[in-house]
RNA sequence: GCGGCUAUGGUGAAAUGGUUAUCACACGGGUUUGUGGUACCUGUAGUGAGGGUUCAAUUCCCUCUAGCCGCCCCA
Protein backbone atom coordinates (compact mmCIF):
# COMPACT_ATOMS: atom_id res chain seq x y z
CA UNK A 1 0.00 0.00 0.00
CA UNK A 2 2.73 2.32 -0.91
CA UNK A 3 1.46 5.74 -0.05
CA UNK A 4 2.65 7.81 -2.88
CA UNK A 5 1.34 6.26 -5.64
CA UNK A 6 -1.71 9.26 -5.47
CA UNK A 7 0.44 11.92 -7.99
CA UNK A 8 -2.44 11.52 -10.90
CA UNK A 9 -5.42 11.28 -8.61
CA UNK A 10 -7.49 13.29 -9.89
CA UNK A 11 -9.39 15.98 -8.14
CA UNK A 12 -12.44 14.89 -9.61
CA UNK A 13 -14.93 12.06 -8.27
CA UNK A 14 -13.10 9.94 -5.74
CA UNK A 15 -13.49 7.15 -8.03
CA UNK A 16 -13.04 3.74 -6.88
CA UNK A 17 -10.70 1.68 -7.73
CA UNK A 18 -12.22 -0.15 -11.14
CA UNK A 19 -10.30 -3.71 -9.77
CA UNK A 20 -12.31 -3.80 -6.72
CA UNK A 21 -15.55 -3.31 -9.32
CA UNK A 22 -14.53 -5.73 -11.46
CA UNK A 23 -13.84 -8.30 -8.35
CA UNK A 24 -17.56 -7.62 -6.89
CA UNK A 25 -19.21 -8.94 -10.31
CA UNK A 26 -16.77 -11.89 -10.04
CA UNK A 27 -18.49 -12.42 -6.81
CA UNK A 28 -21.68 -12.24 -7.66
CA UNK A 29 -21.15 -14.37 -10.87
CA UNK A 30 -19.60 -16.95 -8.89
CA UNK A 31 -22.88 -16.95 -6.66
CA UNK A 32 -25.53 -17.35 -9.29
CA UNK A 33 -23.14 -20.03 -10.69
CA UNK A 34 -23.13 -21.89 -7.64
CA UNK A 35 -26.73 -21.39 -6.43
CA UNK A 36 -24.80 -21.52 -2.91
CA UNK A 37 -23.12 -18.29 -1.73
CA UNK A 38 -19.44 -18.20 -1.71
CA UNK A 39 -18.17 -18.19 1.84
CA UNK A 40 -17.07 -14.82 3.04
CA UNK A 41 -13.64 -14.59 3.24
CA UNK A 42 -11.78 -12.42 6.64
CA UNK A 43 -8.70 -9.83 5.35
CA UNK A 44 -5.47 -11.62 5.64
CA UNK A 45 -4.44 -10.50 8.50
CA UNK A 46 -7.63 -9.82 10.10
CA UNK A 47 -9.50 -11.78 12.54
CA UNK A 48 -12.67 -11.87 14.79
CA UNK A 49 -11.83 -12.43 18.64
CA UNK A 50 -14.08 -15.10 19.56
CA UNK A 51 -16.21 -15.08 23.05
CA UNK A 52 -13.56 -17.99 24.34
CA UNK A 53 -10.83 -15.26 24.07
CA UNK A 54 -12.86 -12.67 25.40
CA UNK A 55 -11.69 -13.86 29.03
CA UNK A 56 -7.89 -13.36 28.43
CA UNK A 57 -8.51 -10.47 26.98
CA UNK A 58 -10.86 -8.81 29.65
CA UNK A 59 -8.29 -9.78 31.80
CA UNK A 60 -5.67 -8.08 30.00
CA UNK A 61 -7.79 -4.93 29.73
CA UNK A 62 -9.07 -4.89 33.25
CA UNK A 63 -5.12 -5.19 34.39
CA UNK A 64 -3.99 -2.14 31.95
CA UNK A 65 -6.96 0.07 33.53
CA UNK A 66 -6.27 -0.23 36.90
CA UNK A 67 -2.95 -0.11 36.80
CA UNK A 68 -3.43 3.10 34.48
CA UNK A 69 -5.96 4.34 37.30
CA UNK A 70 -3.31 3.51 40.35
CA UNK A 71 -0.62 5.56 38.36
CA UNK A 72 -2.71 8.43 37.64
CA UNK A 73 -2.98 8.03 33.60
CA UNK A 74 -5.93 9.62 32.14
CA UNK A 75 -7.65 7.86 29.33
CA UNK A 76 -7.57 9.43 26.02
CA UNK A 77 -9.57 8.28 22.90
CA UNK A 78 -7.55 9.16 19.64
CA UNK A 79 -9.32 8.53 16.06
CA UNK A 80 -7.99 5.36 13.97
CA UNK A 81 -8.06 7.39 10.62
CA UNK A 82 -5.72 10.60 10.88
CA UNK A 83 -3.83 12.54 7.97
CA UNK A 84 -1.15 10.70 6.90
CA UNK A 85 1.79 12.61 6.99
CA UNK A 86 1.34 12.78 10.66
CA UNK A 87 2.52 9.13 10.87
CA UNK A 88 5.55 9.86 8.60
CA UNK A 89 6.62 12.94 10.12
CA UNK A 90 6.68 10.98 13.42
CA UNK A 91 7.66 7.64 12.91
CA UNK A 92 10.34 8.41 10.15
CA UNK A 93 9.77 7.79 6.65
CA UNK A 94 12.64 5.21 6.21
CA UNK A 95 10.68 2.94 8.28
CA UNK A 96 9.15 -0.32 7.17
CA UNK A 97 6.00 0.75 8.90
CA UNK A 98 5.64 3.95 7.02
CA UNK A 99 7.50 2.76 3.27
CA UNK A 100 5.25 -0.01 2.98
CA UNK A 101 3.28 -1.09 5.85
CA UNK A 102 0.50 1.99 6.28
CA UNK A 103 -2.62 1.74 5.07
CA UNK A 104 -2.79 5.43 3.40
CA UNK A 105 -5.34 5.79 1.10
CA UNK A 106 -6.96 8.84 -0.12
CA UNK A 107 -10.33 9.73 1.25
CA UNK A 108 -13.39 10.88 -0.34
CA UNK A 109 -12.63 14.68 -0.13
CA UNK A 110 -9.21 14.09 -1.68
CA UNK A 111 -7.09 13.89 1.43
CA UNK A 112 -4.36 11.32 2.08
CA UNK A 113 -5.59 9.32 5.37
CA UNK A 114 -4.18 6.51 7.06
CA UNK A 115 -5.41 4.03 9.68
CA UNK A 116 -2.85 4.67 12.74
CA UNK A 117 -0.13 2.21 12.92
CA UNK A 118 0.73 3.12 16.07
CA UNK A 119 -0.71 5.98 18.75
CA UNK A 120 1.99 8.05 19.93
CA UNK A 121 1.61 10.65 17.68
CA UNK A 122 -2.34 11.02 17.78
CA UNK A 123 -1.35 11.61 21.31
CA UNK A 124 1.20 14.08 20.97
CA UNK A 125 -1.19 15.68 18.06
CA UNK A 126 -3.58 15.65 20.64
CA UNK A 127 -1.56 17.32 23.14
CA UNK A 128 -0.97 20.35 21.16
CA UNK A 129 -4.17 20.44 19.55
CA UNK A 130 -6.19 20.81 22.99
CA UNK A 131 -2.90 22.92 24.39
CA UNK A 132 -2.58 20.17 26.93
CA UNK A 133 0.65 22.48 27.42
CA UNK A 134 -1.79 24.69 29.88
CA UNK A 135 -2.23 22.04 32.00
CA UNK A 136 -0.12 20.76 35.45
CA UNK A 137 2.56 19.14 33.64
CA UNK A 138 3.37 15.96 33.13
CA UNK A 139 0.16 15.00 31.11
CA UNK A 140 -0.02 11.39 31.81
CA UNK A 141 -2.33 9.96 29.25
CA UNK A 142 -3.33 6.12 28.39
CA UNK A 143 -4.75 4.71 25.36
CA UNK A 144 -6.38 1.84 24.28
CA UNK A 145 -7.23 0.07 20.54
CA UNK A 146 -6.86 -1.07 17.03
CA UNK A 147 -3.90 -0.36 15.00
CA UNK A 148 -3.00 -0.92 11.92
CA UNK A 149 -0.30 -2.28 9.49
CA UNK A 150 0.02 -4.42 6.36
CA UNK A 151 2.66 -6.72 7.65
CA UNK A 152 3.06 -10.43 6.61
CA UNK A 153 0.83 -11.83 9.01
CA UNK A 154 2.31 -14.77 11.72
CA UNK A 155 1.11 -16.11 14.67
CA UNK A 156 1.21 -13.05 17.41
CA UNK A 157 1.02 -10.61 14.21
CA UNK A 158 -1.98 -9.51 12.84
CA UNK A 159 -2.86 -6.22 10.73
CA UNK A 160 -5.37 -4.99 13.06
CA UNK A 161 -3.83 -5.37 16.19
CA UNK A 162 -4.55 -3.70 19.80
CA UNK A 163 -2.18 -1.37 21.80
CA UNK A 164 -2.84 -0.56 25.23
CA UNK A 165 -0.35 2.56 25.45
CA UNK A 166 0.59 5.29 28.37
CA UNK A 167 2.33 8.43 27.29
CA UNK A 168 3.82 11.40 29.46
CA UNK A 169 4.13 14.99 28.21
CA UNK A 170 6.04 17.46 29.91
CA UNK A 171 9.04 16.01 31.88
CA UNK A 172 12.67 15.62 31.45
CA UNK A 173 12.88 13.99 35.22
CA UNK A 174 14.50 10.43 34.44
CA UNK A 175 12.53 9.47 37.26
CA UNK A 176 9.59 9.22 34.62
CA UNK A 177 11.48 6.54 32.54
CA UNK A 178 11.63 4.64 35.07
CA UNK A 179 8.01 4.70 36.78
CA UNK A 180 6.82 3.66 32.81
CA UNK A 181 9.12 0.77 33.24
CA UNK A 182 7.48 0.19 36.81
CA UNK A 183 3.88 0.36 35.76
CA UNK A 184 4.64 -1.59 32.36
CA UNK A 185 6.23 -4.37 34.56
CA UNK A 186 4.06 -4.29 37.36
CA UNK A 187 1.23 -5.04 34.04
CA UNK A 188 2.67 -8.34 33.09
CA UNK A 189 3.38 -9.20 36.87
CA UNK A 190 -0.59 -8.69 37.66
CA UNK A 191 -0.94 -11.05 34.62
CA UNK A 192 1.35 -13.14 35.54
CA UNK A 193 3.68 -13.23 32.61
CA UNK A 194 7.40 -13.62 33.18
CA UNK A 195 9.01 -10.52 31.45
CA UNK A 196 12.59 -9.50 31.17
CA UNK A 197 12.82 -5.88 30.92
CA UNK A 198 15.40 -4.54 28.56
CA UNK A 199 16.68 -1.46 28.36
CA UNK A 200 19.35 0.89 26.80
CA UNK A 201 20.11 4.95 26.26
CA UNK A 202 20.34 6.29 22.51
CA UNK A 203 20.85 9.71 23.69
CA UNK A 204 20.11 12.44 21.55
CA UNK A 205 19.98 12.89 18.08
CA UNK A 206 23.34 14.78 17.74
CA UNK A 207 25.17 12.60 19.96
CA UNK A 208 24.15 9.62 17.86
CA UNK A 209 24.82 10.88 14.81
CA UNK A 210 28.92 10.99 15.74
CA UNK A 211 27.85 7.41 17.06
CA UNK A 212 26.40 6.60 13.70
CA UNK A 213 29.40 7.64 11.96
CA UNK A 214 31.69 5.70 14.03
CA UNK A 215 29.40 2.60 13.71
CA UNK A 216 29.75 2.90 9.85
CA UNK A 217 33.27 3.40 9.51
CA UNK A 218 33.55 0.27 11.80
CA UNK A 219 31.83 -1.93 9.59
CA UNK A 220 32.75 -0.92 6.52
CA UNK A 221 35.15 -2.50 6.20
CA UNK A 222 33.87 -5.86 7.24
CA UNK A 223 31.37 -5.08 4.51
CA UNK A 224 32.06 -8.27 2.42
CA UNK A 225 31.26 -10.15 5.41
CA UNK A 226 27.92 -8.73 5.80
CA UNK A 227 24.55 -10.85 4.71
CA UNK A 228 22.68 -8.33 2.09
CA UNK A 229 20.13 -7.47 4.74
CA UNK A 230 22.89 -6.50 7.09
CA UNK A 231 24.51 -4.08 4.32
CA UNK A 232 20.81 -2.64 3.70
CA UNK A 233 21.30 -1.55 7.29
CA UNK A 234 24.40 -0.16 7.17
CA UNK A 235 23.20 2.02 4.13
CA UNK A 236 19.98 2.66 5.54
CA UNK A 237 19.84 2.24 9.22
CA UNK A 238 22.99 1.48 10.85
CA UNK A 239 21.77 1.26 14.20
CA UNK A 240 19.66 -1.97 13.01
CA UNK A 241 22.71 -3.46 12.83
CA UNK A 242 22.76 -3.73 16.68
CA UNK A 243 20.08 -6.48 16.92
CA UNK A 244 20.99 -8.24 13.59
CA UNK A 245 20.29 -12.02 14.09
CA UNK A 246 23.08 -13.22 11.48
CA UNK A 247 25.90 -15.57 12.75
CA UNK A 248 28.54 -14.28 12.07
CA UNK A 249 27.36 -10.38 12.90
CA UNK A 250 28.04 -12.00 17.19
CA UNK A 251 32.21 -11.44 16.52
CA UNK A 252 31.82 -8.02 14.80
CA UNK A 253 29.55 -6.63 17.42
CA UNK A 254 31.18 -7.94 20.20
CA UNK A 255 34.30 -5.81 18.95
CA UNK A 256 31.76 -2.59 17.24
CA UNK A 257 32.21 0.74 19.34
CA UNK A 258 29.03 0.78 21.97
CA UNK A 259 26.33 3.51 21.85
CA UNK A 260 26.63 4.19 25.72
CA UNK A 261 30.46 5.39 25.21
CA UNK A 262 29.03 7.98 22.74
CA UNK A 263 26.29 9.72 24.90
CA UNK A 264 27.27 13.16 26.19
CA UNK A 265 27.11 14.11 29.34
CA UNK A 266 23.84 14.54 29.94
CA UNK A 267 22.07 11.41 28.02
CA UNK A 268 25.05 9.49 30.56
CA UNK A 269 23.48 11.33 33.55
CA UNK A 270 19.67 10.68 32.49
CA UNK A 271 20.37 7.26 31.79
CA UNK A 272 22.26 6.69 34.89
CA UNK A 273 19.48 7.98 36.69
CA UNK A 274 16.87 5.53 35.78
CA UNK A 275 19.15 2.87 36.09
CA UNK A 276 19.43 3.76 39.50
CA UNK A 277 15.94 4.30 39.92
CA UNK A 278 15.16 0.71 39.21
CA UNK A 279 17.64 -0.65 41.37
CA UNK A 280 16.47 1.60 43.66
CA UNK A 281 12.45 -0.21 43.34
CA UNK A 282 13.81 -3.84 42.34
CA UNK A 283 13.29 -3.91 38.30
CA UNK A 284 14.71 -6.41 37.53
CA UNK A 285 16.40 -4.97 33.86
CA UNK A 286 18.75 -6.09 31.81
CA UNK A 287 21.37 -3.83 29.82
CA UNK A 288 21.30 -4.54 26.37
CA UNK A 289 23.18 -2.15 24.45
CA UNK A 290 22.39 -3.34 21.26
CA UNK A 291 18.55 -2.53 21.77
CA UNK A 292 17.42 -0.09 19.69
CA UNK A 293 14.33 0.83 18.09
CA UNK A 294 12.41 1.05 14.98
CA UNK A 295 10.61 4.24 15.45
CA UNK A 296 12.88 7.36 14.70
CA UNK A 297 11.63 9.51 17.07
CA UNK A 298 13.19 7.54 20.36
CA UNK A 299 15.70 9.78 22.14
CA UNK A 300 17.55 8.36 25.29
CA UNK A 301 15.97 5.73 27.03
CA UNK A 302 14.49 2.73 25.06
CA UNK A 303 13.28 -0.45 26.77
CA UNK A 304 11.39 -3.51 25.97
CA UNK A 305 9.36 -5.92 27.66
CA UNK A 306 10.66 -9.69 26.30
CA UNK A 307 8.51 -12.61 27.52
CA UNK A 308 10.55 -14.82 29.40
CA UNK A 309 9.85 -18.58 28.50
CA UNK A 310 10.67 -21.57 27.65
CA UNK A 311 11.13 -20.80 23.91
CA UNK A 312 13.33 -17.68 24.47
CA UNK A 313 13.77 -17.34 20.70
CA UNK A 314 10.65 -16.52 19.80
CA UNK A 315 10.26 -13.40 17.37
CA UNK A 316 7.03 -12.62 19.16
CA UNK A 317 8.15 -12.54 22.60
CA UNK A 318 8.47 -8.91 22.35
CA UNK A 319 5.31 -8.29 24.18
CA UNK A 320 5.77 -4.09 24.84
CA UNK A 321 8.14 -1.44 24.42
CA UNK A 322 8.36 2.31 24.49
CA UNK A 323 10.89 5.27 25.46
CA UNK A 324 11.77 8.70 25.65
CA UNK A 325 10.92 10.88 22.77
CA UNK A 326 12.03 14.31 23.34
CA UNK A 327 11.94 15.94 19.59
CA UNK A 328 8.37 14.25 18.90
CA UNK A 329 6.38 17.28 20.07
CA UNK A 330 8.37 19.90 18.55
CA UNK A 331 8.73 17.74 15.43
CA UNK A 332 5.11 17.69 14.67
CA UNK A 333 4.54 21.80 15.51
CA UNK A 334 4.38 21.80 19.25
CA UNK A 335 6.77 23.50 21.79
CA UNK A 336 9.64 21.87 22.43
CA UNK A 337 8.19 19.04 25.00
CA UNK A 338 10.15 16.15 26.84
CA UNK A 339 7.94 13.11 26.75
CA UNK A 340 7.95 9.54 27.02
CA UNK A 341 5.83 6.15 26.41
CA UNK A 342 5.23 2.72 25.60
CA UNK A 343 3.06 0.19 24.51
CA UNK A 344 2.21 -3.33 24.86
CA UNK A 345 0.74 -5.58 22.20
CA UNK A 346 -2.50 -6.93 23.79
CA UNK A 347 -2.74 -9.55 21.30
CA UNK A 348 0.60 -10.90 21.89
CA UNK A 349 -0.12 -10.78 25.58
CA UNK A 350 -3.64 -12.39 25.27
CA UNK A 351 -1.53 -15.49 23.38
CA UNK A 352 0.97 -15.43 26.04
CA UNK A 353 -1.31 -16.11 28.44
CA UNK A 354 -3.27 -18.52 26.87
CA UNK A 355 0.25 -20.70 26.69
CA UNK A 356 0.63 -20.46 30.52
CA UNK A 357 -2.88 -21.88 30.86
CA UNK A 358 -4.45 -18.41 32.03
CA UNK A 359 -7.79 -18.17 30.51
CA UNK A 360 -10.42 -16.79 32.70
CA UNK A 361 -14.02 -17.04 32.25
CA UNK A 362 -15.71 -14.75 29.85
CA UNK A 363 -18.02 -13.21 32.38
CA UNK A 364 -19.00 -14.58 35.90
CA UNK A 365 -20.50 -18.23 35.71
CA UNK A 366 -24.55 -18.19 36.26
CA UNK A 367 -24.97 -20.16 39.51
CA UNK A 368 -28.81 -20.53 38.51
CA UNK A 369 -30.56 -21.81 36.08
CA UNK A 370 -34.40 -21.35 35.13
CA UNK A 371 -36.23 -23.73 33.74
CA UNK A 372 -39.68 -22.74 32.57
CA UNK A 373 -42.86 -25.38 31.89
CA UNK A 374 -45.55 -23.63 29.60
CA UNK A 375 -46.29 -19.75 28.44
CA UNK A 376 -47.83 -18.97 32.31
CA UNK A 377 -44.60 -19.87 33.91
CA UNK A 378 -42.24 -18.12 30.82
CA UNK A 379 -44.05 -14.63 32.05
CA UNK A 380 -43.66 -15.12 35.92
CA UNK A 381 -39.98 -16.35 34.78
CA UNK A 382 -39.08 -13.03 33.16
CA UNK A 383 -40.26 -11.31 35.77
CA UNK A 384 -38.24 -13.87 38.01
CA UNK A 385 -35.64 -13.11 35.91
CA UNK A 386 -35.28 -9.57 36.57
CA UNK A 387 -35.23 -9.85 40.59
CA UNK A 388 -32.42 -12.07 40.34
CA UNK A 389 -30.18 -9.80 37.93
CA UNK A 390 -31.41 -7.11 41.03
CA UNK A 391 -29.99 -9.05 43.60
CA UNK A 392 -26.72 -9.72 41.58
CA UNK A 393 -27.42 -13.47 40.91
CA UNK A 394 -26.37 -14.33 37.36
CA UNK A 395 -29.17 -16.67 36.26
CA UNK A 396 -28.60 -18.66 33.18
CA UNK A 397 -31.72 -19.60 31.25
CA UNK A 398 -32.68 -21.38 28.06
CA UNK A 399 -35.84 -20.25 26.87
CA UNK A 400 -35.42 -21.22 23.86
CA UNK A 401 -35.89 -24.91 25.00
CA UNK A 402 -39.54 -26.52 26.02
CA UNK A 403 -38.84 -29.95 27.37
CA UNK A 404 -37.68 -29.92 31.15
CA UNK A 405 -35.25 -32.47 30.25
CA UNK A 406 -33.23 -30.47 27.71
CA UNK A 407 -33.45 -27.38 30.26
CA UNK A 408 -32.03 -29.70 33.11
CA UNK A 409 -29.46 -30.61 30.06
CA UNK A 410 -28.55 -27.20 29.48
CA UNK A 411 -28.15 -26.69 33.02
CA UNK A 412 -26.16 -29.43 33.55
CA UNK A 413 -23.95 -28.50 30.86
CA UNK A 414 -23.27 -25.21 32.46
CA UNK A 415 -22.76 -26.67 35.21
CA UNK A 416 -24.65 -24.41 37.68
CA UNK A 417 -25.52 -25.25 41.25
CA UNK A 418 -29.18 -24.60 41.85
CA UNK A 419 -31.94 -25.10 38.81
CA UNK A 420 -34.94 -23.42 39.82
CA UNK A 421 -38.10 -24.54 38.23
CA UNK A 422 -41.39 -22.92 37.53
CA UNK A 423 -44.68 -25.06 35.93
CA UNK A 424 -48.16 -24.87 35.51
CA UNK A 425 -48.83 -25.88 39.00
CA UNK A 426 -46.41 -24.00 40.78
CA UNK A 427 -47.53 -20.56 38.87
CA UNK A 428 -50.96 -21.90 40.35
CA UNK A 429 -49.46 -22.27 44.11
CA UNK A 430 -47.90 -19.50 43.85
CA UNK A 431 -44.10 -21.58 44.34
CA UNK A 432 -41.13 -22.63 42.99
CA UNK A 433 -39.25 -25.67 43.00
CA UNK A 434 -35.71 -25.10 43.75
CA UNK A 435 -33.19 -28.26 42.56
CA UNK A 436 -29.56 -29.04 44.28
CA UNK A 437 -28.20 -29.96 41.23
CA UNK A 438 -25.42 -32.11 42.76
CA UNK A 439 -27.75 -33.93 45.16
CA UNK A 440 -30.70 -33.88 43.15
CA UNK A 441 -32.22 -32.52 46.04
CA UNK A 442 -35.72 -30.48 45.80
CA UNK A 443 -38.09 -28.40 47.79
CA UNK A 444 -40.87 -26.59 46.90
CA UNK A 445 -40.94 -22.89 48.47
CA UNK A 446 -42.69 -19.72 47.99
CA UNK A 447 -41.88 -17.76 44.84
CA UNK A 448 -42.06 -14.69 46.41
CA UNK A 449 -38.76 -15.81 48.67
CA UNK A 450 -37.09 -17.61 45.94
CA UNK A 451 -34.82 -14.87 45.42
CA UNK A 452 -33.73 -14.79 49.15
CA UNK A 453 -33.16 -18.62 49.49
CA UNK A 454 -31.42 -18.72 46.56
CA UNK A 455 -28.99 -16.02 47.77
CA UNK A 456 -29.05 -17.63 50.91
CA UNK A 457 -28.08 -20.76 49.39
CA UNK A 458 -25.48 -19.37 47.35
CA UNK A 459 -23.67 -17.21 50.29
CA UNK A 460 -22.17 -20.53 52.08
CA UNK A 461 -20.17 -21.27 49.21
CA UNK A 462 -19.83 -18.27 47.64
CA UNK A 463 -16.97 -16.89 49.76
CA UNK A 464 -14.61 -20.00 48.18
CA UNK A 465 -16.06 -18.68 44.83
CA UNK A 466 -15.15 -15.05 45.55
CA UNK A 467 -11.21 -16.46 46.14
CA UNK A 468 -10.95 -18.03 42.78
CA UNK A 469 -12.30 -15.01 41.11
CA UNK A 470 -10.50 -12.66 42.47
CA UNK A 471 -8.57 -10.37 40.62
CA UNK A 472 -4.67 -11.06 40.40
CA UNK A 473 -4.26 -7.23 40.87
CA UNK A 474 -5.35 -7.62 44.40
CA UNK A 475 -2.67 -10.30 45.17
CA UNK A 476 0.59 -9.65 46.68
C1' G B 1 8.23 -7.79 0.64
C1' C B 2 11.55 -12.81 0.52
C1' G B 3 12.06 -18.26 1.62
C1' G B 4 9.89 -22.92 3.51
C1' C B 5 5.74 -26.07 5.35
C1' U B 6 0.49 -26.85 5.36
C1' A B 7 -5.00 -26.89 3.84
C1' U B 8 -10.68 -32.99 4.58
C1' G B 9 -17.92 -31.18 8.35
C1' G B 10 -17.99 -26.28 13.82
C1' U B 11 -13.37 -28.93 16.21
C1' G B 12 -9.72 -32.98 16.05
C1' A B 13 -8.45 -36.84 13.09
C1' A B 14 -8.81 -41.17 8.99
C1' A B 15 -8.98 -42.84 3.72
C1' U B 16 -8.67 -43.53 -1.64
C1' G B 17 -6.60 -42.15 -9.14
C1' G B 18 -12.73 -45.45 -9.62
C1' U B 19 -19.77 -47.00 -6.14
C1' U B 20 -22.76 -43.20 -1.36
C1' A B 21 -15.47 -39.85 1.65
C1' U B 22 -14.87 -42.81 7.46
C1' C B 23 -14.58 -41.84 12.87
C1' A B 24 -14.82 -39.15 17.43
C1' C B 25 -16.25 -34.78 19.83
C1' A B 26 -19.49 -30.68 19.45
C1' C B 27 -24.31 -29.00 17.79
C1' G B 28 -29.90 -29.94 16.72
C1' G B 29 -34.14 -33.38 17.43
C1' G B 30 -35.99 -37.60 19.95
C1' U B 31 -36.41 -42.43 23.44
C1' U B 32 -45.32 -41.81 25.00
C1' U B 33 -46.16 -36.24 26.72
C1' G B 34 -42.94 -32.37 34.41
C1' U B 35 -36.54 -33.96 35.88
C1' G B 36 -29.87 -33.45 33.98
C1' G B 37 -24.92 -35.78 34.50
C1' U B 38 -23.82 -41.83 32.12
C1' A B 39 -27.20 -45.06 27.62
C1' C B 40 -29.80 -45.57 22.89
C1' C B 41 -31.97 -43.65 18.22
C1' U B 42 -31.68 -39.70 14.75
C1' G B 43 -30.49 -35.14 12.01
C1' U B 44 -27.33 -31.02 10.05
C1' A B 45 -22.64 -30.44 8.04
C1' G B 46 -16.70 -31.41 4.72
C1' U B 47 -12.21 -32.45 0.52
C1' G B 48 -10.11 -23.72 0.70
C1' A B 49 -10.88 -21.32 -4.73
C1' G B 50 -9.81 -21.71 -9.92
C1' G B 51 -7.48 -24.20 -13.85
C1' G B 52 -4.82 -28.52 -15.96
C1' U B 53 -3.43 -34.03 -16.68
C1' U B 54 -6.90 -38.37 -16.92
C1' C B 55 -12.18 -42.36 -19.28
C1' A B 56 -12.21 -40.88 -13.97
C1' A B 57 -9.03 -36.22 -9.26
C1' U B 58 -10.35 -35.18 -2.54
C1' U B 59 -5.75 -37.87 -4.18
C1' C B 60 -0.99 -35.94 -9.42
C1' C B 61 0.55 -30.81 -11.53
C1' C B 62 0.01 -25.28 -11.76
C1' U B 63 -2.01 -20.61 -10.07
C1' C B 64 -4.56 -18.05 -6.34
C1' U B 65 -6.20 -17.59 -1.30
C1' A B 66 -5.44 -18.44 3.80
C1' G B 67 -2.69 -20.26 8.10
C1' C B 68 1.93 -21.60 10.36
C1' C B 69 7.57 -21.20 10.70
C1' G B 70 11.95 -18.32 9.55
C1' C B 71 13.75 -13.51 7.48
C1' C B 72 12.53 -8.30 7.02
C1' C B 73 10.09 -5.35 10.47
C1' C B 74 7.69 -4.74 14.84
C1' A B 75 3.71 -5.01 19.37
Amino acid sequence: MPFNKKKEAPKAAPAPAPKKVEKAVDGEEKEKKGGAKAPPELLRGFRDILPEEQGKWNFVRDSVRNLAEAYSFDRIDLPILERADLFQRTVGKQTDIIEKEMYAFVDPSDRMVALRPEATASCARAYINHGMLDRPQPVKLWYEGAMFRHDRPQAGRYRQFYQAGFEVFGTHEPIMDAQLIVLGYQIFKDLGLNVKVQVNSIGTPESRQAYLAELTSYFRPHRNKLSEDDKRRLQKSPLRLLDSKEEGMKELLAEAPQILDWLDDASKEHFTKVLEFLEEIQVPYVLNPHLVRGLEYYTHTVFEFVLDNDEPERAQNALGGGGRYNGLVELIGGRPTPACGFAIGMDRVAKALGEMGINPPQRPDPQVFFAQLGDAARRVGLKLYEDFRMAQIPVAEAFGKNALKAQLEAANKLAVQYTIILGQKEVLDGTIIIRDMESGAQEIVDINKIVAVVKKKLSSEKEARVVVHQSPVARE
